[in-house]
DNA sequence: TGTAAGTCAATATT
DNA sequence: AATATTGACTTACA
């Protein structure tokens, strides 16, 4: 099995920890002499320094499971600790841009979660972190960056050139004019709260709009189609990853904390604001033991819990919990609990009774009054019970190298079914906006239903 | 087609 | 200035 083999070194080189003891050079000496690239393709923009014949494509093909929390929560550190922005490293490290980065170190899906696309940036930074030289080489780059900064200034100063980096030609900055006459530039879009209040109430009401519902909404809005379509598939995704980060904060909560970690900031997720104005939903919840809904029981699917827990701003408050739903396709991992049909399918379909309560049109003078505001909720699922183990991943933090190894990582290289079973999270301090929830729920069980679908599992 | 996952890049916030 | 947010795009699937 000579495969093995060469995995196993391969592992070694992206291991989340490092070795325990650095005793002479280990696989690979983090020495960039000089990446020969073989392949011919235009891929791998990155310099990606270090090992040498692999494209990162292949490393993370081969990568055992890491702990994508845990990397950017050791990124975060080493990036704040030694001034270095999110922007040098993303475009040096990652060959991502500022935005990306930030999102990605502020809300890393777990890696079970991640296409191999997603878990490129994860294992560069892995790589990252495991280079003895990485800050030195980022400061560099940082001075570098300055001294052309300032070289450039110079020049233009007494060049009398405002010039810039020659990249793109496209350069209509003339006078500032307030219209380019041209829309090259598109306007970016941006919704007013008003707008986004009523996307989200009919979020809830119908997290897979059919296109029906989507152009009703456009119009009363008075967007445009892909505007909301786009909205959606935004929403919908966004809450997915919010649920992530509360599954895994959720899970480490216990422990963790000994560690020395001084700026480990990370907290946060829940910003709890909340002040919105309209829409008192909430409120009511009422959590009777009483096993409300069987329905809610199940573990649901993707979205439902979403609806949970809108994002960032209505968060009302953290107090209760909804029956965790587990991300969507991949497959609940609902060990127990069966009961309930099988996997929930986001997809929509066929569109039923399309309801969709007219949405409160803010631009539009009449005055419905949306119907959402119902607060009832039927009550969500009992306290339930599962109980969390959860990953027990422990995030080194910092660097406690030793402490969190787990043998098992190896085997994570090709899916031990076992663990992935294992997750499940329990209750965690989400929020349930019910209806929504419910109403998904049911719509997506209904579907599967009707087609029977084997639960899969990614591993 | 429609959806999910990833990103970009323009704005907003800090 | 650095970071965070977010509408729009792109790509891969089913």
């Amino acid at each position: 099995m000579s495969s093995s083999e060469s995995v196993k070194s391969l592992t070694e080189l992206v291991q989340q920890p490092c070795p325990p003891i650095e005793t002479s050079k280990d696989g690979k000496p983090p020495e960039p002499s000089d990446p020969p690239a073989p392949d011919s393709q235009p891929a791998t923009p990155l310099p990606l320094s270090g090992h040498s014949a692999l494209s990162i494509q292949e490393l993370v093909a081969m990568s055992p499971e890491l702990d994508t929390y845990g990397i950017t929560k050791r990124v975060k550190e080493v990036l704040t600790d030694n001034n270095l922005g999110q922007r040098l490293f993303g475009e040096t490290i990652l060959g991502l841009t500022q935005g990306s980065v930030s999102d990605l170190l502020a809300r890393p899906k777990p890696w079970h979660k991640l296409s191999l696309k997603g878990r490129e940036p994860f294992v560069r930074m892995q790589l990252w972190l495991n280079d003895p030289n990485n800050v030195e080489k980022l400061m560099d780059m940082k001075r570098m960056e300055k001294k052309a900064y300032m070289k450039r200034r110079h020049s233009s100063v007494s060049d009398s050139q405002p010039c810039e980096p020659p990249s793109v030609g496209v350069d209509y900055s003339q006078g500032a004019s307030p219209q380019p006459q041209h829309q090259l530039k598109k306007p970016r879009v941006v919704l007013a709260p008003e707008e986004k209040e009523a996307l989200k109430r009919a979020y809830q009401q119908k997290p897979y709009p059919s296109p029906k519902t989507i152009e009703e909404l456009a119009t009363q809005l008075n967007l445009k189609t892909s505007t909301v379509i786009n909205w959606f598939h935004n929403y919908r995704s966004r809450i997915r990853r919010e649920l992530f980060i509360e599954e895994i904060q959720a899970g480490s909560q216990g422990q963790v904390g000994a560690s020395d970690s001084p700026s480990a900031r990370s907290g946060r997720a829940a910003p709890s604001s909340e002040g919105d104005s309209c829409d008192g939903v909430e409120a009511a919840d009422t959590e009777e033991p009483g096993g409300p809904v069987a329905a809610a029981k199940s573990q649901g699917g993707p979205a439902e819990a979403a609806v949970a827990r809108v994002p960032r701003e209505e968060a009302p408050r953290p107090a209760e919990q909804v029956e965790r739903a587990e991300p969507p396709p991949p497959g609940t991992p609902g060990p127990e609990d069966a009961d309930d049909a099988g996997r929930p399918r986001p997809p929509d379909g066929p569109e039923g009774p399309d309801g969709l309560a007219p949405v409160p049109n803010p631009a539009a003078p009449a005055a419905g009054e949306d119907a959402a505001t119902s607060a009832a909720a039927p009550a969500e699922g009992p306290g339930a019970a599962r109980d969390g183990a959860e990953r027990s991943c422990a995030l080194p933090s910092t660097s406690a190298p030793a402490a969190a190894r787990r043998p098992s990582s190896l085997q994570s290289l090709f899916g031990l079914p076992e663990a992935a079973g294992a997750r499940d999270s329990r209750d965690n301090p989400l929020r349930k906006k019910k209806a929504a929830n419910l109403n998904s729920i049911i719509h997506r069980l209904e579907k599967a239903a009707s087609r029977e679908e084997p639960i899969e599992w990614e591993f």
